[in-house]
DNA sequence: TTATTGCATGAACGT
DNA sequence: CGTTCATGCAATAAT
């Protein structure tokens, strides 16, 4: 029970309002209408509100027809009228101004049950055409909730409208707010009013699109008995019913996280391409289950996404009803030879027999051949919980020839209750295609990061199709269609955590490696896409005697170009042109469409013609794209290795993608020049990280030198020496006893931790220019020996002061000495700054802590200390002997507790 | 020696 | 911070 007042001015009314309304605005928001005057107004997401159960009915406009919005079950077919109002669809029909489709003919025919067909409400709904005060002929919505589990189907089945479950009806309402429940039936009014409805949506935005293709939703009833109540249909509801009660906000909840991003509503007017059309039919959407103990709690990664097709198959000939409870991405322990098939908690006690014994039961289940395959359903305790398992499901995965990565979907057919299994090969679904011009669609792209089943190609389709020209009564028309084969079809909606686990045994790849290169790839060439918008003029803002552009409207897509640096030093910036792809030369400050062609050259007359040569010899041209592909690989390397092991790649990295310098390579081939540092740097981009010399290159700073990188450098390892000292401080009180160095303690010396010792933080743009700063002064030698000199005679401890309790009379040292002498010694060669110190031992090519002396270990200790995120932070104080954690011995599977006692933290 | 079983662990995720 | 679940792994059984 809840109050709410109407929105409508006029009325005020404060109605006491028991059901929530799932009508539907042509915009894609939903409606609810006010008890008392009936006005429907617009919400931006979902119904949530209940309204009362006479306002769930309108009458025909035409011949008066009692309907029902669809909230609730219904004996009538409704749909709105695009002059507003509503009228049944018998009336609609006869008018012709509603699409008579085959489906929704074929599903009348096959249903002795009335539909209801949720309404769109039309966004200029006149609500003079609402009754609002016709009884309501539905039972209690309240009803009892059904917890049977394998016969909940078959009760349902029998349920009259006014038996119908509250939580089937939270279900529908909350989700699509368009589906009707005739006995549980989801309404099919998504498509065929989808299609008649929207044609004069000129915008026509993502979030419609997605909005739509969400009700492409297969429909299934658990109907009459008696009837095969499979409504092939697509409409329907796309995420769990109680999501939308509880969640306050859906579409910012799980519907963006796992689902289709938003596509725009379609206009049918337009023919969309064949391919869209072919494609709609197999989407898949993620689809509540209807049913089941729990289901509310079920993931929505479980949620099925059989598609009409796979359900027909399963159906057969037959007259029973297909119930998809749900699927399962296959991992590798699944489909592993041990075959145990763990099945998520949720579902197993929504879907399957009660099993109170961990030996569990036997169950019987057919394969979508009618094979009858009995698994051992069965639990294990764990963590004062359960873990399902299906075991001896090798012989039917093999027969299946399913491997990780694959989809298992369980269904139930009723009304005999048996339990079905159905498969989808991963391998069917839509390969990785690289997306240039999504990448607005940020969250899309990160949920589609942890998917194999990337389902790029139909979002692809769905971003053509932005255009509007959807034709949805195509798929009704196609969702009847029988036995058009089960397996092969590419999934269309994204969940980032459907595929996890897929890979590597123990690292829980969320996808196979290469895919997620190729899509870090992806996305990070979109990033590196993004433009400033090109009619758009920054505003400049200084933070900080930093000027920052600000642009009021977002960044743009343009052509990917290479940039380049003549050995003159000049740059050049070189796109291909999208006809010859002939590589063109440009001014570096060009900004380029997505589409950009030789007759767009307007920069080089010479060559503003396809016919017009190269300018490029092969060998350049080749080495351009070699240079371009080693940056992209770089930048994949580096964004792929952990902290600890990515400087040196990093610093590379940088030093070769980093602003021009002065002192280029003297090879005469061109080198990729910057845009890697961030998208949004440009050549010419005097920013804070732009204006830094690349590595070991470019003009030296001297330890007296306050220009703005130097300046911003000392001020982060100021803080950095702050933050240090604090930790240190609290690792000294947590850490009383002596540091864990013992015998199994060993030290490593290598590449990492000397990549270690430069890192500052590689996160952020001031930590790398702290490192290029570095690696500036690397080559002053004077300041070096200085700095080494300093640190021989003890002014400076670089293994301990930052840590040491005379902190303050460091401080006496000038700051700006010793801070920059750390950072240049901090830039030495490991082994010279092992060698300078004593430490030869160290350089030996198997370091064996014990052989090392005290003093000698005390940097370790000290390392040791470390929380392990402080590492680079000692490392940039001058330690640069870290421990590993392979060093000590243990594999990464034995080295949980052991390892714990000289972590401080 | 290999396969199976049962449980423990911890990363990922949800709240 | 609690839960889920993929996977590791030791104990046990089978070969």
């Amino acid at each position: 029970m809840a109050t709410k007042v109407c929105t409508n001015a006029s009325c005020g009314a404060t109605s006491s309002i028991k059901w929530r309304c799932g009508w539907r605005l042509r915009s894609g928001a939903f409606a609810t209408l006010c008890d008392q005057c009936g006005s429907a107004y617009e919400q931006s997401t979902f119904c949530d509100t209940y309204h009362s159960k006479e306002s769930g009915w309108r009458d025909c406009s035409s011949c008066g027809k009692r309907l029902h919005c669809g909230c609730i079950a219904s004996k009538s077919l409704l749909e709105l009228l695009d002059n507003g109002g509503i009228g049944c669809i018998s009336c609609v029909r006869r008018s012709g101004s509603t699409p008579t489709d085959e489906k929704i003919d074929g599903f009348a025919t096959r249903n002795n049950v009335t539909e209801v067909r949720s309404a769109s409400i039309d966004n200029n709904l006149d609500t003079d055409n609402v009754d609002v005060g016709r009884p309501l002929q539905s039972g209690d919505a309240e009803g009892n909730e059904q917890n049977s589990l394998l016969q909940s189907g078959r009760d349902d089945k029998n349920e009259s409208v006014g038996k119908i479950k509250r939580e089937q009806i939270v279900t529908a309402v909350g989700e699509v707010g368009s589906s009707s429940f005739s006995n549980f039936n989801h309404s099919p009014i998504g498509s065929s009013l989808f299609s008649k409805r929207c044609v004069n949506k000129e915008s026509v935005g993502a979030r419609d699109l997605y909005d739509s293709l969400a009700q492409t939703c297969l429909s299934i009833t658990l109907g009459a008995p008696g009837n095969t109540n499979l409504v092939l249909d697509h409409n329907g509801t796309i995420e769990g019913g109680e999501h939308s009660r509880a969640l306050p906000s859906l579409e910012q909840g799980q519907r963006s996280r796992h689902l289709m991003p938003k596509p725009p509503k379609m206009n049918p007017g337009i023919v969309q391409d064949a391919t869209t059309k072919e494609m709609l039919p197999q989407i898949r959407v993620a689809r509540p289950p209807v049913e089941g103990r729990g289901r509310n709690q079920l993931l929505p990664r479980y949620w099925p996404r059989i598609t009409d097709q796979e359900l027909q198959q399963i159906s057969g000939d037959s007259n029973s009803t297909i119930v998809p409870l749900f699927e399962k991405v296959l991992s590798a322990s699944d489909a592993g030879r041990i075959g145990r098939l763990v099945l998520p908690k949720a579902c197993a006690e929504a879907y399957f027999p009660p099993i109170s014994q961990p030996e569990g039961l036997p169950l019987k289940i057919q394969d979508v051949k009618g094979k009858d395959w009995v698994f051992q359903f069965r639990f294990w305790p764990n963590n004062n919980s359960r873990m399902y398992v299906l075991e001896g499901v090798t012989p039917c995965i093999q027969s299946m020839q399913l491997q990780a990565g694959d989809t298992v979907t369980f269904s139930r057919l009723d009304p005999e209750g048996k339990l079905v299994m159905g498969f989808r090969k991963a391998s069917s679904c839509a390969t990785l295609q690289k997306l240039p011009v999504i990448s607005s669609y940020s969250g899309l792209l990160q949920s589609m990061k942890g998917s194999p089943d990337l389902h790029i190609n139909a979002l692809s389709e769905s971003f053509h199709a932005v255009d509007g020209d959807l034709n949805w009564r195509r798929i009704d028309r196609h969702g009847g269609r029988p036995n058009e084969g089960l397996a092969i079809q590419p999934l269309l909606v994204p969940e980032k955590k459907r595929s996890r686990n897929i890979g590597s045994k123990s690292k829980r790849l969320l996808i196979d490696s290469e895919d997620a290169l190729e899509l870090k790839l992806t996305w990070e060439e979109a990033q590196d896409l993004l433009r400033p918008p090109p009619s758009a003029k920054p505003s400049i803002v200084m933070i900080e005697d930093h000027e920052f552009e600000e642009y009021e409207e977002p960044p743009v897509f343009g052509k990917k170009t290479i940039f380049t640096v003549r050995s003159s030093g000049g740059q050049d910036q070189w796109a291909q042109c999208d006809n010859c792809s002939k590589w063109r030369r440009l001014p570096v400050d060009v900004l380029l469409p997505p589409k950009w062609s030789c007759i767009d050259n307007a920069w080089d007359p010479k060559r503003c013609v396809c016919s017009a040569a190269e300018e490029l010899s092969p060998m350049d041209r080749e080495n351009l794209l070699k240079l371009d592909r080693d940056l992209k690989k770089r930048r994949i390397m580096a964004s792929q290795k952990p902290i600890h092991e990515l400087e040196p790649s990093g610093l590379d990295a940088l030093a070769t993608a980093a602003v021009l310098g002065e002192e280029r390579g003297d090879s005469g081939a061109a080198c990729v020049a910057t845009t890697t540092k961030h998208p949004r740097h440009r050549p010419g981009c005097t920013c804070i990280v732009c204006i830094q010399p690349p590595s070991g290159k470019g003009p030296k700073h001297k330890p007296t030198c306050t220009c703005t990188v130097c300046m911003t450098v000392k001020r982060r390892f100021k803080t950095l020496m702050m933050r240090k000292k604090k930790r240190q401080t609290e690792a000294e009180v947590a850490q009383r006893n002596p540091p864990g160095w013992g015998p199994k303690d060993e030290i490593e010396v290598d590449s990492a931790s000397r990549g270690a010792l430069l890192a500052l933080d590689s996160s952020d743009p001031e930590g790398r220019q702290a490192v290029v700063l570095e690696s500036g002064g690397h080559g002053n030698a004077v300041c070096i020996d200085k700095a080494v000199e300093m640190n021989k005679a003890g002014k400076i401890d670089l293994n301990c002061h930052p840590y040491s309790d005379d902190q303050d009379a460091q401080a006496a040292v000038s700051e700006r000495m010793s801070m920059m002498s750390l950072l240049q010694v901090a830039s030495l060669p490991l082994e010279t700054y092992l060698k300078q110190n004593g430490l030869d031992s160290l350089v030996a090519t198997e370091p064996q802590a014990s052989s090392t002396s005290q003093a000698q270990q005390q940097p370790v200790v000290e390392s040791e200390e470390k929380a392990p995120e402080d590492s680079h932070l000692a490392s940039a104080g001058g330690e640069r002997v870290t421990t590993t954690p392979t060093a000590t011995g243990g594999n990464e599977g034995s080295c949980r507790p052991d390892n714990a006692q000289t972590d401080p933290v």
